[in-house]
DNA sequence: TCTGGGGTCCTAGGACCC
DNA sequence: TCTGGGGTCCTAGGACCC
């Protein structure tokens, strides 16, 4: 049996959790630079707020309805989501982390009686000693355990817990269960799903495993499998190091100047690099991403990406920032708008496994590194960007964050500022 | 005026090999 | 009119997830 943990509209409780005056009212939290909507009350939710929603089409809405708008503030709902974590963890070991707020839990050859009693303790003992709600679905399969676990939110009656156990019982949901709801089935193969009459997970399930390979491949069968009750997605190690590592942004405004998206594009990927190096790894490819504005109908368009291979592995700040702005030069166009850049750093080794190359001088490789680990240390106590390299310009180019919050947990990160 | 960010896996097709 | 067969590796792009 799979157990599947969800917190329930997580970054929206996160801050209630610090300002238990929204408790009760239409809250919203929203992406990056105050653009969309991204998490929602459940108050938000009945007043038709939908996800994505871009938050300058809501202004008559926020006011007239007194939504209460929240910058996100990602610091904060990473440090509530490893305490969510670590009490699931107390329940049981076998723990897969899914998500920032969702958690698959192995409750193989746990008896009946025992989910029951267990499922409703966790959801309880999370809110009590964390403060956020928490919905558990367990069945079969991790698919049959999503199920579930959507089941328990709709219904309160449910109390946040859901076993899904008995096949008729799970047949009776499935019957009802919407197609686009399925694991799995995203936007593209729901309309093609729908586009064939199938309309409900049972449908889907009653089509033959070769039609369904046809048309979505291994990973419809897997889910078509799994849905008939047959467990084949196993419970994953995601402590395993990321094989691509990226940090992009929208900018607050277009950037037409070569020297200001440098600048973006240098602290991207410092940025990355301090991700790749917390992995201990190194990369050899960097690959660079710039766009205007797609939503500016009347304004020339320009996307494009270039990758850098680089001579050798390298977690170094100075050298991959250096390749990213090099690549820059190359395919920035004068006379455009940029709205958004990223920098990608994948071909991603274990730093312990790479033996030296013929060609790297070794003193300078370890001179580099030693730099590294002095100004990680520095920009951990004493907060980010407190060193960067001159790249990265020293005013910081800006986003919009009207409406943060304090953060509660993590408020060192904004002590100290150094220059240098 | 204003539209998120960070990942994974799979597949088809091309290049190349003998 | 006719144009081998079988394999591997790589990449771009498309699908998905939160």
């Amino acid at each position: 049996m799979f157990g599947l943990t969800d917190c329930n509209n997580f970054y929206v409780s996160c801050e209630r959790l610090f300002n238990p005056s929204l408790n009760g009212k239409p809250v919203v939290v929203l992406s990056n630079n105050d653009g969309c909507v991204i998490s929602r009350s459940n108050e938000a939710k009945a007043l038709g707020v939908k996800m994505g929603e871009p938050i300058f089409k809501m202004k008559e809405i926020v006011k007239r309805e007194g939504i209460a708008c929240f910058s996100a503030n990602f610091s904060l709902y990473g440090d509530i989501s490893a305490r969510v974590m670590d009490k699931l963890r107390s329940f049981s070991p076998g723990i897969e982390i899914y998500s920032i707020d969702e958690a698959f839990l192995d409750f193989t050859g746990v008896p009946e009686k025992d989910i029951f009693q267990t499922g409703p303790e966790i959801v309880r003992r999370i809110k009590k000693d964390v403060g956020v709600p928490v919905s558990l679905g367990v069945s079969h399969t991790k698919t049959l355990a999503k199920v579930a676990t959507r089941l328990s939110k709709k219904y309160p009656a449910t109390k946040g817990f859901c076993l899904m156990e008995k096949p008729e019982d799970i047949a009776k949901v499935l019957s009802k269960f919407p197609v686009e709801d399925i694991w799995g089935v995203g936007r593209a193969y729901s309309k093609m799903l729908k586009s064939h009459g199938i309309e409900t997970a049972t449908d889907f399930t009653k089509k033959s495993p070769e039609w369904i390979k046809s048309r979505m491949g291994v990973p419809g069968v897997k889910s078509w499998r799994e849905l008939r009750g047959e467990a084949c997605i196993r419970l994953e190690d995601r402590t395993l190091d990321k094989k691509q590592i990226c940090t992009s942004r929208s900018f607050a405004k277009d950037l037409y100047d070569f020297e200001d998206i440098c600048k973006a594009v240098a602290t991207f990927a410092a940025a990355s690099a301090e991700k790749l190096r917390h992995q201990k790894g190194a990369c050899r490819e960097v690959l660079i991403f710039i766009l205007t504005n797609p939503f500016k109908d009347n304004a020339k368009q320009h996307y494009q990406s270039a990758a850098v291979n680089l001579e050798t592995h390298s977690d170094s700040t100075f050298t991959i920032a250096g390749a990213a702005c090099n690549a820059l030069r190359d395919i920035f166009r004068e006379g455009y708008g940029y709205k958004k850049a990223g920098v990608i750093l994948s071909e991603i080794s274990r730093k312990s496994d790479l033996t030296l190359s013929l060609f790297e001088d070794s003193s300078k490789a370890d001179k580099e590194s030693s730099l590294m680990s002095v100004m990680d240390e520095i920009n951990m106590r004493y907060g980010r960007h407190s060193l960067y390299t001159a790249a990265a310009g020293v005013e910081k180019i800006k986003s919009n964050q009207n409406m943060l919050s304090k953060r509660y947990t993590t408020s060192w990160d904004d002590i100290i500022e150094v220059k240098v």
